[in-house]
Parts: C-alpha cells; structure tokens; sequence
DNA sequence: ATGCATGAGAT
DNA sequence: TCTCATGCATA
C-alpha cells in the first residue's frame, strides 16, 4: 500500500538538455498575486526579482548568514554512512598519493575568506571588460582575491579553473577534498562542479573562489601534487531517500511555479494532494526551484557564435 | 551533472 | 517558513 513512487521510476531523459532548458527558463516575470489572500511581505529590503535575462544576480545587503559556524571542523558535514564509501572520488590522478606527505597547510584560512559584496555593485547588465587580460603564464585573473569580482570576472576564472585542474588531472572531487586539508573546509564534488558550471549564487560564487584560486596557485605550483587522503569520518542520521517525481508531475510543478513561485502552505497542501505528493516534498520542491533562479546563469555565449565556422 | 534533501540562520 | 549553502544519491 502506499505508492511509492521512490526509488522505482527514474523519470529523467537528457540531463544536459535539461539543464540548458532550465536556464532558458522564465525570466523574472515578478510573481503575479497568485495568492488568493495571505502572502508573505518584504519588509524593506528584498531584491529578488531581478529580469536580467543576461546575468542576474542578487546580494543581501548586510544578512549574511554563512560562514558563522558551518564548516568549522566538520559540522557541515552530516549523516553518511561508513559502509557508503565515496564512490565519485576517483582519484584518477597520477601525481598524487605520493609519498610527500606533507601539507603546507596554512593557518588562517585565507586572509579575504568572506568578500563582503557591495550589494550595488553589480548590476543585471554588461560590465565593462576593463583592460585586464595581463594573463602571464598561469590563470591567475587580475585580482586574486581583493575586491568584488565581476560576473565576468567569475565567469572568466570559472573557466580557467576548470581548464587547469584539468589539465592537472584533478577531479572535482579531490578538489574538494584538497580544500579540507588545505583550509579545513571540504566540498564535494557538487559544489566544485556547480562553482565551474557557474551554478551559485553570486555572494557564493564570490566566497568560493578565493579558496579555489589559492588552491590553483599551490597545485601547480607544488610539484608534485601532495594531496594527502583524509577520509571525513562522518556519520548521523538517515537522509530520506531521494523521491523521485514523475515528469508529468514535475511538468505539473513547473507549471505552477511559472504561476506563483511562491504558494501558500494551503496551495502547497492543495497541489500535494492533487499531485499525491507528500507536502514537504512539494515545498522542498519550489525551495529548489526557486534556488535555480538565482543562479548565475551565463546564457552561453556558445549560442551566440556558433554561426561562426566550427562545429 | 543534477535532483531532491538537510540545516542554520534570517524573517 | 523561507532563504541559502551544501551534499548525498542518482541519472
């Protein structure tokens, strides 16, 4: 009794078209009052909608939460179960596991480890490229980690940093890893693979990338990559098993979302018990959804000279 | 590479 | 209860 949809059907055809489609999505069209009655009001400041359909992203002025008391040593990091084992993190490198052994561990992590964004700073539009393109050898962008970056300038280092870990032969994944006995914050794969994808939010974006830059710097720099296997003891509580809804549930949920982005606990009940989903599901479900949409989208450019020649 | 999930902190 | 940073699990 009870469906369980779960773990059965894997409704999931072209990721990678997916994802494009996803960016495509629906440029801020500022949430009609779908919301019969009750709904929730800014105060002041909120930003949100922003109709960039180039870039758009959006700072919090001043409420910064992160970065209190997460990943101090080992917090963030939850649940996971020791006979799980970590599958993606293939060490396909050659250089490393060598017997160096030896970390150059720095004591403070990072001198400008939280970028305060000036929340006018950038806008949903072009910025100028300056004159800064003085790339003498290595990837290392104009400014290492001193002020705001630009979109662009993320973008830009982005790409560079994926190329040269690359061609380092490091995975995401142990990218991640060399970030924990580096600076003591492990990420995963994920968040490595979403900083290059440009898939953050751009106050993220801004925070991770001095890390990475430092972490560029001393991998090719070091010869001879001593990225000492720490295996992150973690342990907890169960996750519940990822639900997996049914494309023409998940076309339902879209289709609402493009609504309201933002229902009421009563839509909420409503859709999941027309959809016969489990409310949290549905909620957890537009958090994400709305979560993609402050991503920082680069409409690629790939689109934008592929009636050049190549290809 | 990405979908669904957890949790801390802000509202 | 939402947002935001993050990640397990999975396609």
């Amino acid at each position: 009794m009870l469906s369980h949809q779960w773990v059965t059907s894997l409704p999931h055809a072209a990721a990678a078209a997916a994802a494009a489609a996803v960016a495509a999505a629906e440029a801020g069209s500022g949430w009609p009052p779908c919301a019969p009655a009750q709904e929730a009001k800014r105060g002041s400041s909120r930003e949100d909608l922003h109709a960039g359909s180039t870039l758009h992203h959006r700072t919090h002025l001043g409420g910064h939460q992160t970065h209190a008391g997460s990943w101090g040593g080992g917090s963030g990091a939850h649940l996971a179960d020791p006979a799980l084992g970590y599958s993606q993190t293939g060490f396909t490198v050659n250089g490393m596991l060598s017997a160096h052994g030896h970390n150059l561990v720095h004591s403070g992590i990072v001198r400008g480890d939280s970028p305060e964004l000036d929340p006018h700073h950038h806008h949903h539009s072009q910025h100028a490229h300056h004159t800064h393109h003085q790339h003498h050898g290595v990837a290392h962008e104009p400014h290492s980690d001193e002020d705001t970056p630009t979109s662009d300038d993320l973008e830009h280092f982005a790409k560079q940093f994926k190329q040269r870990r690359i061609k380092l032969g490091f995975t995401q994944a142990d990218v991640g890893l060399a970030l924990g006995t580096l600076y003591g914050n492990v990420f995963s794969q994920t968040t490595i693979c979403r900083f290059e994808a440009l898939q953050l939010s751009f106050k993220n974006m801004c925070k991770l990338k001095p890390l990475l830059n430092k972490w560029l710097e001393e991998a090719d720099s070091t010869t001879g990559s001593p990225t000492s296997i720490d295996k992150i003891a973690t342990q907890g509580r169960k996750r519940k098993k990822r639900t997996s809804i049914e494309v023409s549930v998940k076309g339902a949920l879209e289709s609402h979302f493009l609504k309201c982005p933002k229902p009421s606990a009563q839509e909420i009940n409503a859709l999941a018990d027309s959809l016969q989903l489990e409310k949290e599901v549905v909620r957890v479900w537009f958090c994400n959804r709305r979560q993609k949409e402050k991503h920082i989208y680069v409409i690629s450019k790939t689109a934008a000279y592929v009636s050049k020649t190549e290809v």
